[in-house]
DNA sequence: GAGCGTTGTGTACGGCCGTACATATCGGTG
DNA sequence: CACCGATATGTACGGCCGTACACAACGCTC
């Protein structure tokens, strides 16, 4: 149904929006500042996005996507045979290395939802997923545990500019995940498919 | 033109910014803002902080002497015979309940370190200020683990829309926590006093 | 009480913002 | 082709913003 003169118009303004809020935080986004970052008229921007939480909802999904994208082509801790708690801190290490600019970006329009009801379903997806990712190596509620660990430890590094601790952080992820080789593996059961419109 | 010597007026404009911040949120707060809340004229709020980061600082901070003077007066989690995990999981069911308001102003303040530099010292001290406040029923790592566990549980919550979950909670601090009756008590060496300046 | 630095105040300027809206262009339909 | 709805654009309005700055009121020192 939609017939749209530049189809990957919507696209390069959400590419842009990411790009403006990498460079200059949330606040620094608006429909101008998405325009001119896209090279595109303002009417543009207020045409696809009639809200900025409608661009920013936008900019989270795709962040996610390319979170989710990362992390499978990393492999997707699917290896049942290495250290969960290792792996996992060798993983924050990679993410916090250097620049900062991306595990900023990520975390900035994740934190968003705080304030911004209409951001929260996303968050929710992206911790689920997450999460989901993690049961294939341990149960539910411990998976949900590490996410809200490594959140927790993430946000001390960057609100605190403490350097990153890999052994500190693999230490206690040991602690959370139940002694054992493959503890309580857990599969998600079949049902309707979420909707991710 | 009625002009009086205020020497609160400083305070005031702080007790004002944060109302600001709780109702709006951070986006919402500006100099014209905060003054307009205060019941002080626009000239004031630029004298006493030239820049809005000099007020989150000046904020942020307030709200920290808050917390820790509600954490003081609920007993400090200084009984040593009381279960700690349990104990934390229901000072979260207490600080998550009902009103989302001060949990929303208090973690909005810190988040904001993530994009202004200036609020990185004043989050850095809360941090350690809650670490110190659980290393005197744990040791330094566990505290620090248990400050990362519960910010992220606390986030998800907030973030999510997620219901808290206390069984939850207090099974995975448990986890990050050794076992025995009081493992490896840890107190600060004597050394200069940290500037609060 | 004269002088001066600190504190407090009013006002104005230029800039960026969301929003609205008239207009233009194209794809599909009948 | 005529038509219409979806897509795209330019422009303008009113509002809030940070900032600057001249000036007023006060405390202090001499």
């Amino acid at each position: 149904m939609a017939r749209r003169y530049d189809p990957e118009r919507r696209q390069r303004i959400i590419d842009a929006a990411i790009r403006v809020v990498g460079r200059k935080g949330i606040a620094g986004l608006s429909h101008r500042s998405a325009a001119a970052e896209a090279d595109v008229p303002l009417g543009s921007t207020t045409y696809h996005f009639a809200t900025l939480d409608d661009l920013l909802v936008a900019a989270l999904r795709q962040a996610e996507d390319g979170f989710a994208k990362v992390i499978a082509a990393r492999g997707g801790l699917t290896d049942p045979r290495s250290d969960l708690a290792t792996e996992l801190a060798a993983w924050m290490r990679e993410w916090l290395a250097g620049d900062r600019t991306g595990v900023e970006l990520e975390y900035e329009l994740y934190l968003a939802a705080l304030r911004r009801p209409a951001l929260r379903p996303v968050a929710a997806e992206w911790a689920d997923d997450v999460a989901a990712l993690l049961s294939r190596r341990t149960d539910r509620l411990t998976a949900r545990a590490l996410v809200a660990l490594m959140d927790g430890i993430c946000l001390q590094v960057l609100l605190t500019g403490a350097p990153y601790d890999e052994d500190y952080a693999r230490e206690v992820l040991a602690r959370v995940i139940p002694p054992g080789p493959s503890p309580r593996p857990w599969s998600p059961p079949p049902g309707p498919p979420r909707s991710d419109a």
